[in-house]
RNA sequence: CGGGGUGUGGCGCAGUCGGCGAGCGCGCUGCGUUUGGGACGCAGAGGUCGUCGGUUCAAGUCCGACCACCCCGACCA
């Protein structure tokens, strides 16, 4: 490619709207532009990186067996009832009533942001024989994505280039060990651009685990044991914490407690540490807009209350608080709250307040908290479960050694279907000896945008990026100097064809620009590979060779150039 | 959710005690001089001053609402 024909720019200073320093040079270099919040264009030289990830992702699937399929990104809203079922379970509902088409008024599209309801859909149309199993299918495209947070530029747009696969088996140890392959051959990706990864379980029914890029201002909360390397999400760890010391049950009482509408506020009124209290939640379960359940869900002072924990042992994707009408109603008092007496609603216990004894809970009643209050004596429970947010310092589930609360960057994502799901949808095929059983659906995605923009925070200098050779737009950045009529452009016209019908791809400023210019854009491009055609060196037959990564530089032979480079990338 | 801040050509900013033609740097166009680490001169193009409403003879500037984005905080029952 010649840069005088490219649409490219660099620039002094990017936008500040993210202070994020790989970020910058991304724009600065001309790769991609914010368009607003969230949104980016990807200008030509960040197609070409992207287009890399793409051409090893593609390959690894091929590797599997994989076949690229085309899907629509607009969907009919029945297709996509139910979504919220089938996706991962901390996966945005779809972007409801996105677009509706005129003259179809009473159909209305959606943009949702994955693909398993159609999936389904397509294997319970053409699946219906063990011959067919296995089947990967695969696509790269732009998914919305609705939990963004824009503050983090593009490690988590709105949308991203992504690679979605999903696949499709007889039996479930098949499909489990084609996840755990995908996401092997993903962190050796990650490894080949050195960047360091965790595998952090997503779903401990599911099997499904993510790709982690470990960075400290993420937005993705998980927790990870030094000792063995478990790592789970944070949100849905299984809790383990000491077992407090069995006490005997004393007499209920209840206390005054002026203006302890809080845990920390009734602590220290009462002297006491979180732990010794009952946090009671009040929450509703909604389907379509209508109140379905009222739930009280009762953690330990000490610990918050995973929703989604909560959310998957009820059945209900759609869980809010409850509003202080609606607790008055039941008979409670809001900031002083507690199943006790409570008769109208669901009560869903924490594994830990059952076997706390003793605790503070609400008195139902304005300033008041009752002490002693004792699961199975003074109330009783709908469930009782692991439904808290387990914390750093809790003890890891495989070796027992306190946890380590870290944050990080989604990568990516793999995982399976239950098998009721699968037959709840009749996804069947028929064994050798004819008998239904159902299809095994693995899904697994890949965020390119974010690994892309992970890579450039992580390989960088005070000059611009450094990019890893795979991932790097081009491998070599060819740059003349003095003005283009000069004998140096027929050097460089000439090795700018050897390179490129050697295979090598070549970024070739041909501008009619000043040397140092050429220079500031090379190094803020961060080509692997920058060859300096100059009079000088013309003149003795040689030209200069610099590494990016390492800023060393050499004198080539001209008529060696093809073969070092080759041998340098 | 709370607090703070910002919004003016493609990018970075100034202008904000209301008052002639809305400016500067970078970038862009043309001509000339330059040419091994972001050159210089001259001449140009380009702006609904976030949106809507209000006050006024007059609003980028004052008032109100809204929107968007950034930072910090916290986050709860």
């Amino acid at each position: 490619m010649r840069l005088s024909q490219m649409l490219f720019q660099t620039m002094r200073q990017a936008s500040t709207d993210i202070m994020l320093p790989g970020y910058q040079y991304l724009q600065r270099g001309g790769f991609v532009r914010s368009v607003s919040g969230g949104a980016y264009v990807f200008l030509p030289l960040g197609v070409q990186v992207r287009r890399q990830l793409q051409r090893v992702l593609a390959h690894l699937m091929e590797e599997w067996g994989g076949q690229e399929i085309g899907l629509p990104a607009l969907q009919p809203l029945e297709v996509i009832e139910g979504q919220a079922e089938v996706t991962f379970p901390d996966w945005a509902a779809p972007l409801q009533h996105a677009v509706s088409c005129g003259g179809e008024g009473y159909r209305t599209w959606t943009l949702p942001s994955s693909h398993e309801q159609l999936m389904l859909a397509l294997a319970r149309n053409i699946i219906q024989s063990y011959r067919q199993l296995p089947v990967l299918l695969y696509l790269f495209w732009q998914a919305p994505e609705p939990a963004m947070r824009t503050a983090l530029g593009l490690l988590a747009g709105r949308e991203s280039m992504v690679l979605d696969a999903y696949s499709f088996h007889s039996d479930e140890a098949d499909r489990n060990t084609l996840c755990q392959s995908i996401l092997t051959s993903w962190a050796d990706l990650a490894e080949r651009a050195d960047m360091p990864v965790h595998r952090v379980i997503a779903d401990l029914d599911d099997e499904a685990s993510r790709l982690i890029w470990p960075w400290r201002d993420g937005d993705h909360s998980f927790l990870i044991c030094d000792a063995c390397r478990w790592a789970c999400d944070q949100a849905i760890a299984p809790v383990r914490k000491p077992v407090p010391p069995a006490e005997a049950a004393q007499p209920l009482r209840e206390v005054a407690t002026p203006d302890c509408k809080t845990i920390a506020a009734l602590c220290s009124w009462l002297r006491i540490p979180p732990s010794r209290t009952a946090k009671s939640l009040f929450l509703v379960a909604e389907e379509g807009g209508a109140v379905k359940r009222h739930v009280i869900a009762v953690v330990r002072g000490d610990t918050e209350l995973s929703v989604i924990k909560l959310k998957r042992l009820l059945g209900m994707s759609g869980l809010r608080p409850a509003t202080e009408e609606e607790i008055r109603t039941l008979g409670a008092e809001p900031g002083y709250g507690s199943p006790v007496g409570i008769s109208a609603a669901e009560v869903v216990v924490d594994q830990l307040v059952v076997h706390s004894s003793n605790l503070v809970a609400g008195a139902n009643r304005a300033g008041y908290h009752l002490l002693n209050v004792n699961y199975g004596r003074d109330y009783q429970a709908t469930y009782t479960a692991d439904i808290a947010m387990a914390q750093a310092g809790d003890l890891c589930p495989s070796c027992a050694t306190p946890l380590q609360l870290e944050h990080g960057i989604e990568l990516g994502i793999v995982g399976g279907l239950r098998p009721e799901i699968m037959q709840a949808h009749h996804v069947i095929y028929l064994d050798p000896s004819g008998i239904p059983q159902p299809v095994m659906l693995g899904r697994h995605r890949f965020y390119m945008d974010r690994f892309i923009a992970a890579t450039g925070e992580t390989h960088h200098d005070a000059m611009g990026l450094i990019w890893p050779t795979f991932l790097a737009p081009y491998d070599v950045y060819l740059m003349t100097l003095g003005r283009p009529s000069s004998p140096v452009s027929e050097v460089a016209d000439t090795l700018y064809t050897e390179l490129h019908n050697a295979g090598v791809r070549v970024l070739y400023d041909d501008r009619d620009e000043r040397a140092g210019v050429k220079f500031y854009d090379a190094d803020l491009i961060g080509l692997p590979l920058r060859v300096v055609i100059g009079e000088r060196d013309v003149a003795e037959g040689m030209v200069e060779v610099k590494r990016r990564c390492s800023g060393e530089v050499v004198k080539v032979a001209i008529p060696d150039v093809v073969t070092w480079v080759k041998g340098a990338l």
